[in-house]
DNA sequence: CGACTAGTTGAGGCCAGTCAATGTTGGTGG
DNA sequence: CCACCAACATTGACTGGCCTCAACTAGTCG
């Protein structure tokens, strides 16, 4: 609250125009990001390592050859880049091929709240298609691969395709089930087992993703972690350092171990 | 809205076959409540008088027809009663057609939290459809009717029909920022302010239903609101008799009257 | 009637916020 | 190369908002 104008210089990155342009120009605009024109060998969803976290999951060879005609193109963001705004046109889901994004909430009175954050397979956007406006912000937490997804491709094609169109759906209320979680989180839980979930929650992608479920870097600040954890930095900071103290992390910065899973999986789920 | 004209005029709606089949006596009874037979005269989409709140807003007639055919019947249930709980297979959305309820999500070590307040027009259950199970509890806060909408219905008309489609997942879409509003109330503002947030959205959405905007009823006790806000029923016991004390409203147990609408609006818009 | 639930109000304690000092890191320009 | 600066992080002292515990009232129901 006082402090919303540091914040607002610290979250609120001003957009870069001069996206690198690594093919031809750009045919489409968007958010001021250039959008890389689509590139036959590279962005091919059939070829995507990381398609079964996302809506091709289960799709057959025929039907991945669809989805990659849906994809319109691929975007690079660097660290700090915005992907939408709260109050842009919304016409795409964003699908994040490599990197990862955090999602803001703005308050009419300028507080905003960290209130996702997303690494590669998973899909953004999804708070636009009820309103025809981006709900929130979506930033580059670091160097960040994005394919853009027009939604009305998407629609029409999960008319067609019935196994897509559950997919679809599948996304939709998973969103829906991931913040109710954060809603309990941020509405039940003493500050340490809202860090613990958190780390807890991470390790559990990464290894989802194929990387080490025990040792991982941190893409947020302190300030932004807490953000989304409904804290302030100085508590996230206390509470790192007492877990280190306590032997269930290391962590070096915004490098972390899990030394004890254990008793961090204790701490998240009960209350003392 | 504008369709109201033509009430049941009887689209000559054949009972549907599957109807019956998935609904056998022994499967009706569900924690007390008791699932109505299909009715043409009084369960037909096209003479609800909510439907512009749900998924056949902006249907023609010919549409509206084929919406009827997807319910599948009705359930009355009464104060207390359990609609569905988490962990239940997943098989149906519900349209709440007059009454209230309450959604809750649990923790695995039992604490529980209010996660919504759902009145007559809106449509729950759509935390399911990620991992075909609730994940979520529904409990009915009043007598209460329910439209049983089976999901395959669902998928199965909106492949036919882009509006359709359109509104489902407009449907689905907001209740995704609807969440985001409620985390950023959890995660940044302080006790009043959540309060005042609170009863203002009511406010609106018992405008949006014809009912007045300055006084209602709560249908939660002050647990249940503190649980939905995350604060103990305490606080917001004294936080209405201190917006009593202010001339902000008038509060005689659960009967609440808005006095000052422009103060109330200030304290949920802004920190001081 | 007594038992129970819902609500109000007060006193005191604690968790996390606030304020402030300091350390650390990384990028920039002289 | 170092000086410098800004962003990020850590830690301590203190404050305060909300929770906890508890007493009391009112309404409901068997």
């Amino acid at each position: 609250m006082t402090a919303s104008t540091d914040r607002e210089d610290a979250m609120d990155v001003p957009p870069t125009p001069s996206a690198r342009r690594l093919f031809r120009p750009a045919e489409i605009q968007a958010g001021g990001q250039v959008l890389l024109e689509l590139s036959r060998n590279r962005m091919l969803c059939s070829g995507c390592t990381l398609r079964d976290l996302c809506l091709s999951e289960g799709l057959d060879a025929e039907a991945l050859a669809q989805v990659d005609h849906m994809i319109a193109g691929r975007m690079r963001l660097r660290k700090g880049d915005t992907l939408f705004r709260a109050g842009e046109r919304f016409a795409s889901l964003y699908a994040i091929r490599s990197g990862s994004c955090k999602t803001i909430s703005l308050t009419e009175d300028g507080q905003d709240q960290v209130a996702g954050y997303h690494m590669a397979g998973e899909i953004i956007g999804t708070d636009g298609i009820g309103s025809d406006r981006y709900v929130c912000q979506a930033v580059a937490l670091e160097d960040t691969e994005v394919c853009v997804l027009p939604f009305e491709r998407l629609e029409a094609f999960s008319r067609q395709h019935l196994r897509f169109q559950h997919n679809l759906h599948r996304l939709l209320s998973r969103e829906i089930a991931r913040q109710a979680r954060v809603m309990l989180l941020l509405g039940t839980m003493l500050a340490e087992r809202r860090l613990a979930v958190f780390l807890l929650d991470l390790s559990d992608r990464y290894q989802a993703r194929g990387y080490s479920s025990c040792e991982f870097v941190l893409r947020m600040t302190r300030e932004e972690i807490g953000s989304y954890l409904g804290l302030k930095l100085e508590t996230v900071s206390r509470l790192f350092s007492r877990f280190q103290r306590d032997g269930l992390v290391q962590v070096e910065g915004r490098v972390v171990k899990l030394l004890d899973r254990a008793s961090l999986k204790r701490l998240g789920e009960s209350s003392d």
